[in-house]
DNA sequence: TGTGGATATTCGAATATCCGCATATAACAA
DNA sequence: TTGTTATATGCGGATATTCGAATATCCACA
């Protein structure tokens, strides 16, 4: 119940959804979230762990970068069906749109080397 | 945007999941929803505000009483599968069964009648 | 028209969330 | 090691959420 919850707490937050359409695209490292949505580095940092915490991402470390995606595997039953109506939810909303835009651009290259 | 994240912020509390639980296994007014989940007058009426402005529920007045029931006409192609979703999950759940128990036995009879 | 019952709302307090700023940590490079 | 880069986190302030208690509102019915 707790989990359950949980899951749509981590969906509440309008972030944390661009976040999971960005992901949605393809897997991206704190840096290139930043860049896609333009948001700050904690920011950034903090939503990708709270969407971890509740079971729809994964990370694994790449040389210096942490790299996030969709957690497909561990993906319970009740998240999957989550993600999948995320994936068709959203598709004509401006700032969705934008965050795609800018994600196709996105480097992997660190918050220092991003002019703020 | 703000609509659809709304619609999880209303399933993020595990009292309003409760209710909509409840009420997908029949209609209810806010004294029979008190005596359901055992909670207080303003707690259920608030928190059934709420589902209703996320667009789940529907109320009409029938005599002295409200009813509240699940909105299946006016659900939004986002909040159907949610409601979907949340109709064959938790089925097991220790408080989702007793919810259940105590709604079957609750009578449509005001506050000032339930016993504290 | 008044009255009692059912529900809604206001208030204040406790708690939670969200973020920026600054700093800590972790890996890599030289 | 030492320095640099990428990410995580502690702290504090602003804001939001949630609830019970008390009160207001609404409406059926006499």
């Amino acid at each position: 119940m707790r989990d359950f919850a949980k899951l749509f707490k981590a969906l509440s937050d309008e972030t944390r959804i661009r976040i999971l359409k960005v992901l949605l695209e393809r897997e991206c490292c704190v840096c290139e979230v930043m860049q896609a949505l333009d948001i700050s580095q904690s920011r950034a940092s903090r939503n990708l762990r709270v969407l971890e915490g509740a079971g729809f991402i994964k990370s694994r470390r790449d040389g210096p970068w942490i790299v996030y995606s969709i957690d497909e595997q561990r993906m319970n039953s009740y998240a999957a069906p989550l993600i999948e109506l995320l994936r068709s939810s959203l598709v004509n909303e401006e700032i969705i749109l934008q965050d795609r835009e800018r994600v196709s651009h996105a480097v992997r290259v660190g918050p220092k080397a991003i002019p703020k």
